[in-house]
DNA sequence: CCTATTTACTTGTATATACAAACATTAAAC
DNA sequence: GTTTAATGTTTGTATATACAAGTAAATAGG
């Protein structure tokens, strides 16, 4: 354990730390994204789905009849990425939507709400391999310090 | 000034740190990334590079030669990605590659060597744009961080 | 009441990126 | 030496996301 320890930080020297771009923050979020992507997106293969559709539904189960809007909001996508997904849970009969008039709701189906549990034991998941890796105050901090660099930069 | 702080510190409550996924390292990570990524587009713009494809440039410019393999390293992406950026600067005519054996070499054209003053004006312009919105220190701590975090996450 | 603006959502299109498989070249094993 | 494995790069294909423009409903001004 402690020689994994140490082959982390030999890494670490060695890696995103001493490349060209380490101070670079364009390189860093980006990279830090990606990983955090992978990590999460096999929490949920398991039950075939993306991290987005995942929370997505899980969000639409929490909130029957929540409308498209927001749902971007909350989940920080543009209102277009957001009727993407919808249409692809649709298809795997996952959601259904009803509009009416300008407004738009989105309901979970006796199938999402089946696979609901499943999909609570892949966030738990996720979030202790993120605390695995990053350590649970570290990991703790970090989203709370992005975030508050997310609202510095909100337009 | 300070209703400005004030009211950045409104936004921050209702917004990101306000959302259901808030404490979510997979939304904050995504939303960080897309925002910095906007901060370095427009950083660029002006010379219609990309941030990628400016970091590339920038790169075969100061180390006329590199190798696909090593800009992936450094730039923490996929060789094929590395690849598909390297074809639109081909056909930009930033740069040329050369093959002998498995080994290919790129070099920087002309142009592209012209074209350096500026890209350096909007990398500090984009350095700037990052500390003006985040500070100095936090802009650097935050930096260091991620990349302490990306390392441990290096697969 | 009718036009103009705003709101909510969708569609067309483009970008960046990845993974897996394909190649092609060199190195290793026997 | 011929087969096998490793290395470096490219291609085929798929995903996620965005922006800009489009539509349709609701609301406001005159």
């Amino acid at each position: 354990m402690y020689i994994q320890t140490k082959c982390f930080y030999f890494v670490f020297i060695m890696k995103a730390s001493g490349s060209r771009f380490s101070k670079c923050l364009y390189f860093s979020a980006n990279a830090f994204a990606r990983k955090v992507e992978k990590l999460a997106a096999d929490s949920w293969k398991k039950i075939n789905l993306t991290p987005s559709h995942a929370y997505l539904l899980m969000t639409v189960i929490e909130e029957p009849g929540v409308q498209p809007g927001k749902l971007a909001d909350e989940m920080q996508l543009t209102p277009s990425t957001i009727t993407r997904l919808i249409e692809k849970m649709e298809a795997h009969k996952l959601v259904v939507r009803t509009t009416e008039g300008k407004v738009t709701n989105v309901y979970p189906t006796p199938k999402a709400n089946q696979l609901y549990p499943q999909m609570k034991n892949c966030r738990d998941e996720f979030y202790t391999s993120c605390i695995s890796f990053l350590g649970v105050e570290e990991s703790k901090r970090m989203a709370q310090n992005i975030n508050k660099l997310n609202d510095k930069l909100s337009r």
